[in-house]
RNA sequence: GGGAGCAUAGCUCAGCUGGGAGAGCAUCUGCCUUACAAGCAGAGGGUCACAGGUUCGAGCCCUGUUGUUCCCACCA
């Protein structure tokens, strides 16, 4: 027989074709249909500063699989893909790129840089799609969008207005964190917070009233010299003669006022606190009460400021661009320049010279840090930045979730949404960067007007004056990625794919992104759509390594997408990340569970390749001439296919890549295939044929099944079925067929198994060659008669039977049997020399025990008066069948074991 | 300080609204049986962290304890 399938399964011949047809075929375009309901998922975007992860993986399988599943079920689907300029991100590699040729930012200028950043977006942009096509994603790439394309852009500007426009965004001096790592103002969601080794240093600052000295504690010494003030609780007793006094800040010998503020708290320490506004958010907060100067000591790449600085500051005030709570500078005189590391070893010096440091006391705390890889710690410090007013745009944002219009899955993450929702405070969207979108304000050098505008002016609104400039300053990168759902689709524009696909089904994305994403993307698209961006919100753990740690580039952990779907081929990758993954748990990459997906790809391959060997044409199914083992298995696939239908639904991946898992290999492979060969290779040409057309359209239906999580191979394999008709891709999902349910038929077939594995365990248990074929004997239960009357040639295949006879309760009576009860009947096999009488009847005894045990179990529950009265009756039911069967049992049992003992 | 997750076979993990504990890998035994040794058949292995409670019935629900991970939070 010519036939052309390989032994083994090789998925680097096939995917790059395949990829091909179905882009080429137009498979992944979303259509339009109206008066259908679409099916939509925008696709999170990678950023484009690196190269696919196996978190990227896990996004790419979880979307892929619904995608994939609901363009089956005939919906029109849209998967639309993109990428993120992930501002900070982005422009850190590209300096540091650059600084390998000797370059700087500064020496480049603005627009040269930029253009090299382009380049950048172009080359790694690109990379990152190329990888993901090879994850197989069908996502619809005539769609596919970059958050700084021309729309993208426009969104942003159009948000910005409008935002400005309902004072939902203003611009002003707050206490900022900032990253002198970043060069660059940073949002509160970007600061982690990281235990970290430290000491409270005690200080003493004399009292110039008194003479006494005050005594209080930091964690952070080398902020004294901004020290505006000293706060005390005013109901503290201990302090209540220094209400109105001074104290005399040492090193710079400054007067400064103490002053009463519920912030000092009586119970930490010895109840005072250096007030620092410019460099604390607490402090900042008592500066602002206490009408206290705000003073920078810090420059914003991480030294203490000195001369210079002070007279830039006094530049900026003269020119009238400063706001009126424009921090001072302080000339920091000696320690200005040294790194604020340097000055707190300085600061801490001198004061230890002038017995002015009673105490080291070393403490654990916590420190903001930066969210990037670099983990530099955060400065706070006073500046001028653009904010959003998040309080009133939170409201419906969270009333979107209360009322179920978007739902998390799991349902636990919306506690962690509201949370952060419900305690949100202002968000800082200015960054001090050059490669992001501008922030849309020009000022007025003349004038001073200040224009929040859609599109670039040519001069000053108001005054007409051409001397006008751009804020320097970029937007949040996750500014952005807010308008993502319905900025992709078209937003502003009222475009036919907006009005068609918003709001989307599912959000797919990692529990990691809910604060800096997942609710910036609700919030604005009830603010600008007035509707929730999507239904569903499907959250999935991260992709640990093999001990559990966080794959990550300092740790050296990750594991490489592309070299995996190099060795063991994408589906095989992409199952291993989706069975037995339950959502939002974290799981473990490890080689053994992508091998073993890889395996039962093979296997589905051969399995696919028995069929074709045995099959030229496509038979039709005739219902009449269907046997045993055929209905059997077709009504097992329509409850698998309910099943998994169901799980898919739900995103229930996990659980429906298992489903189909162990219906193939199990129930199909093992057993029908097993089961059919008998007549596929007989010369009844007529079950010949019926059962060609049952292992075909049990084949097509399992790969129909898999399709969503191993689409490269199930693709192939169809591509061989006999008059296929075009692409499985595009093929219909399987369905429930009422007239393949066969309830009666599965319980005899279930009996018939328990027959077969008995006989094949009697003879393991026995030593009985493995090629030798035995003389067996069923005495069938009562009801059982039937079934076991036509199963001689099944038993010949799989229980290596040479012959079966159905026999009494006499049957081989005096020859040396090993026997076994089964609920279908009594198994006796005369095994001769092999028999040990007395082993047998231990091994009988034993199964006595455990028969006796199930009974005692089932009797006592029937026996349980509350049982009966409050069980479902069906259970009841199922009960007293087991019971009776067991009973039944036991009696075979007893009576054989009488025999060979009489 | 507040909140959440996890704790099930040697390892990695499933287990849907409570109704006789599962998979993969690993281990042991026997098989190159004409789809597949990336395979087939069989076997061993779990007081479902601990202590209470609710229930006819708890891996699952409630309370507490221990261990562990994470999120949030301005402890000077």
């Amino acid at each position: 027989m010519e036939f052309e399938m390989e032994k083994v399964y090789n998925p680097q011949a096939i995917e790059d074709k395949l990829y091909k047809m179905w882009e080429e075929s137009g498979a992944f375009i979303a259509k339009r249909e109206e008066g259908k309901k679409p099916f939509t998922i925008v696709m999170p975007p990678p950023n484009i500063t690196g190269q696919l992860h196996m978190g990227h993986a896990m996004d790419c399988t979880l979307q892929d699989a619904p995608i994939r599943y609901h363009r089956m079920k005939g919906d029109p689907t849209l998967w639309l893909p993109g990428t993120d300029h992930a501002a900070i991100a982005t422009e850190v590699k590209i300096v540091e790129a650059m600084a390998k040729e000797g370059l700087t930012k500064e020496s480049l200028g603005r627009e040269k840089f930029l253009e090299r950043a382009w380049e950048w977006k172009k080359e790694y942009g690109g990379r990152i799609v190329n990888q993901q096509r090879r994850m197989g994603v069908s996502c619809d790439w005539s769609r596919e969008r970059f958050t700084m394309d021309e729309g993208c852009s426009k969104a942003v500007r159009e948000t910005f207005c409008r935002l400005y426009e309902k004072n939902l965004i203003y611009r002003g001096n707050r206490l900022i964190n900032w990253c002198p790592d970043c060069q660059s103002a940073i949002s509160d969601a970007e600061v982690e917070h990281k235990e970290m080794d430290g000491n409270f240093w005690h200080l003493l600052y004399p009292v110039k009233e008194t003479g006494e000295m005050l005594e209080l504690a930091t964690t952070r010494p080398e902020t004294m010299l901004g020290d505006t003030a000293v706060a005390i609780n005013p109901n503290d007793p201990r302090y209540a003669h220094l209400h109105g006094c001074h104290v005399v800040l040492p090193l710079i010998n400054k007067e400064i006022p103490i002053v009463c503020d519920e912030h000092a708290d009586m119970e930490k320490g010895t109840g005072v606190v250096k007030i620092t506004p410019a460099h604390d958010p607490n402090d900042y907060e008592v500066g602002q009460r206490h009408d206290l100067p705000l003073v920078r000591v810090f420059t914003y790449d991480g030294h203490m400021t000195g001369a210079a600085d002070c007279a830039a500051a006094q530049e900026l005030l003269a020119s009238g661009k400063a706001s009126k709570n424009e921090p001072e500078v302080l000339d920091c005189g000696k320690y200005a320049g040294m790194t604020t590391a340097e000055a707190r070893k300085a600061i801490v010096a001198d004061l230890t010279e002038l017995g002015l440091l009673k105490e080291v006391e070393p403490i654990k705390h916590e420190v903001g840090v930066c969210y990037r890889h670099s983990k530099t710690v955060i400065e706070p410090m006073v500046s001028k930045q653009w904010f959003v007013d998040m309080k009133p745009l939170a409201k419906p944002a969270i009333e979107a979730v209360t009322s179920g219009k978007t739902q998390f899955v799991p349902e636990r993450f919306s506690k962690q949404y509201m949370n952060w929702m419900e305690n949100i405070r202002d968000w800082c969207i200015s960054r001090q960067l050059w490669w992001g979108h501008r922030i849309p304000v020009w000022y007025c050098e003349d004038c001073g007007e200040m224009m929040v505008l859609r599109n670039d002016p040519d001069c000053c609104t108001k005054c007409g004056s051409k001397n006008i400039h751009q804020d320097e300053d970029v937007l949040d990168t996750w500014f952005s990625s807010a308008l993502w759902p319905f900025s992709t689709l078209g937003w502003p524009e009222q475009t036919e794919d907006l009005k068609y696909f918003y709001p989307t089904d599912v959000l797919v994305t990692g529990y990691d992104i809910i604060t800096f994403w997942v609710s910036r993307m609700i919030t604005t698209g009830v603010e600008e759509m007035g509707e929730t961006p999507f239904k569903t919100v499907l959250i999935h753990g991260l992709v640990r390594d093999e001990q559990g740690r966080k794959m990550s580039k300092s740790l050296g952990n990750g594991v490489d997408p592309l070299e995996i779907i190099d060795k063991y081929g994408a589906d095989a990758l992409r199952f291993s990340l989706a069975m037995g993954v339950s959502p939002g748990n974290d799981t473990r990459y490890s080689d053994e569970k992508v091998e073993s997906a890889r395996n039962f790809a093979n296997k589905i391959w051969n399995a696919s390749r028995f069929v074709l060997m045995n099959t030229e044409t496509r038979e039709t199914i005739d219902e009449s001439k269907l046997q045993l083992p055929d209905k059997w298995i077709l009504s097992r696939l329509n409850k698998v296919v309910a099943e998994i239908s169901g799980h898919m639904e739900d995103g229930d991946f996990g659980i429906a890549a298992q489903n189909i898992y162990d219906f193939a290999w199990n129930e199909f492979c093992d057993w029908y295939i097993e089961l059919s060969k008998g007549r596929l290779m007989g010369d009844d040409l007529e079950q010949k044929n019926n059962v060609r057309a049952v292992l075909v359209y049990v084949i097509e239906s399992i790969l129909k099944l898999l399709h969503p999580f191993m689409p490269y191979l199930t693709e192939e394999v169809y591509q061989h079925l006999p008059e296929h008709e075009g692409m499985l891709i595009t093929a219909r999902w399987p369905e429930v067929k009422p007239e393949y349910a066969f309830e009666a038929e599965e319980i005899q077939m279930t009996g018939l198994m328990d027959i077969i594995r008995a006989i094949r365990n009697l003879r393991a248990e026995m030593n009985v060659q493995a090629g030798k074929r035995t003389h067996i004997v069923l005495i069938p239960e009562a009801g059982w008669e039937a079934t076991l009357s036509i199963a001689e040639p099944y038993l010949q295949r799989l229980a290596y039977a040479s012959e079966v006879a159905l026999g009494g309760k006499d049957a081989l009576a005096g020859e040396k049997v090993v026997a076994a009860v089964c609920a279908a009947g009594e198994i006796r096999i005369p095994l001769g020399d092999l028999v040990d009488i007395g082993k047998e009847i231990a091994r009988l005894e034993k199964e006595l025990k455990n028969l006796e045990g199930e009974i005692a179990r089932a009797s006592g529950k029937l026996n349980n008066p509350g049982f009966l009265a409050k069980a479902p009756a069906h259970l009841v039911e199922a009960e007293k069948a087991k019971l009776a069967t067991n009973e039944s049992m036991l009696d075979s049992l007893k009576a054989r074991i009488a025999d060979l003992k009489g």
